[in-house]
DNA sequence: GAAAAAAGTTGAACAGGTTCATTTTTATAG
DNA sequence: CTATAAAAATGAACCTGTTCAACTTTTTTC
């Protein structure tokens, strides 16, 4: 029961996701050939597909680590927000935008994005849907906190409210991952002047 | 001067993109080989790399006769739209998504959007930017005709909520897309859902 | 501890998108 | 009309993700 087995398995499924966390960034993901990672954990070409059904199931793994990662630092802002809807959203989204760049390149988020769409029935497609909506949840929650607190007018209901701000902040962020060039100050920007009108509009007491 | 050889070439160019088109369609995109679409339009394989950089850029090429069309057809209800913010978003938008399926699949979309995203630099992703920016720009063209009509407060900036209500009717129509399972209604429903509350927040004279 | 079963690894073979040196076709020059 | 040049078509070869039958290693059984 010690399991040999196990821990060999665990050993390479940790060799093969470190070789393609770190490849992937470094090197492209696109460059980067199944062979490549095998070599790097020392298996073959076989065995990483005996872990990982596809390539992008490597990369989804790696992008729901940082994701799992940044859904836990934002409860923290959903418990305990600052004051005033503008300034309330833009912490909780600047906190997604500042740490997504940390452990994965713009061209990991696009592939990954592109996969969930374009193969929405594989686990790998399934996978980075079911983080999408953790994260609308997420905002979701704000809005309604907010509410609770009386800085978002309650005539709205915070469900698709909140839907209408992820999807805008999900949309810039593709138009920020899709421009190499695009600093994360110019992603702020958008963003904040996006959600200004928004949380303007979600106000109470305003004529 | 007449060109036979311009004659061959746009007629080359059109069967091609006649097969795709009606392959893409009847057999799916993944399945259809670029083999097959050099044997229906009576041309070697090579040759269909002649006149596309990849098969991403026929389908590209398939869904922009598509936009473009749709859009013609949202500049009329731009010019005159329905009384009332919620009534004439929602009719330029059921637009756009009642022809969405007149000649693509779901899978279609799914392909040209994750192409997009994906490979943001090629022609490809290029074309199908443009497109989309030019749907936003309808949009907002919208909001903007309803601000003079008095439709829609003033005191907010055409251009960014524009974004927003852009943003909102593509992510759904992205939902919409990734679930073979949805019918129109389920798309048309789901954005009534989130453009009401957005349309309630625009109208002048709420409290 | 040996034999049988189960689980996992392996790399060669396959598939389909893409490239490119060669050949064929069309246009131009004399 | 022939020769030369330019343009385009061709399909075999290449590359890389994926599959799978044969082989190894670990576990279980007795």
């Amino acid at each position: 029961m010690a399991g040999l087995r196990e821990k060999q398995k665990a050993a390479r499924e940790t060799r093969i996701l470190r070789a393609a966390s770190s490849q992937f960034r470094r090197e492209g993901y696109r460059k980067v050939r199944i062979e490549d990672l095998a070599e790097a954990a020392e298996v073959s070409v076989g065995t990483v597909y005996n872990y990982y059904r596809t390539k992008g199931d490597i990369l989804i793994a790696t992008v729901a680590m940082e994701v799992e990662e940044v859904l836990a630092a934002g409860e923290g802002i959903v418990a305990e927000p600052p004051d005033g809807a503008e300034a309330a959203l833009l912490a909780l989204i600047f906190q997604y935008y500042d740490h997504s760049l940390e452990y994965l390149s713009k061209e990991m988020w696009r592939m990954a994005m592109a996969l969930s769409i374009e193969a929405p029935g594989t686990p790998n497609g399934v996978r980075y849907s079911a983080l999408d909506s953790k994260l609308a949840a997420q905002v979701t929650d704000l809005i309604a906190a907010l509410q609770e607190r009386g800085e978002v007018r309650g005539d709205v209901d915070a469900g698709p409210l909140g839907r209408v701000v992820f999807n805008t902040l999900n949309q810039i962020f593709i138009d920020f991952v899709r421009d190499e060039a695009m600093p994360l100050h110019a992603l702020r920007e958008t963003l904040a002047e996006q959600i200004r009108p928004l949380s303007r509009l979600m106000s109470p007491g305003k004529t």
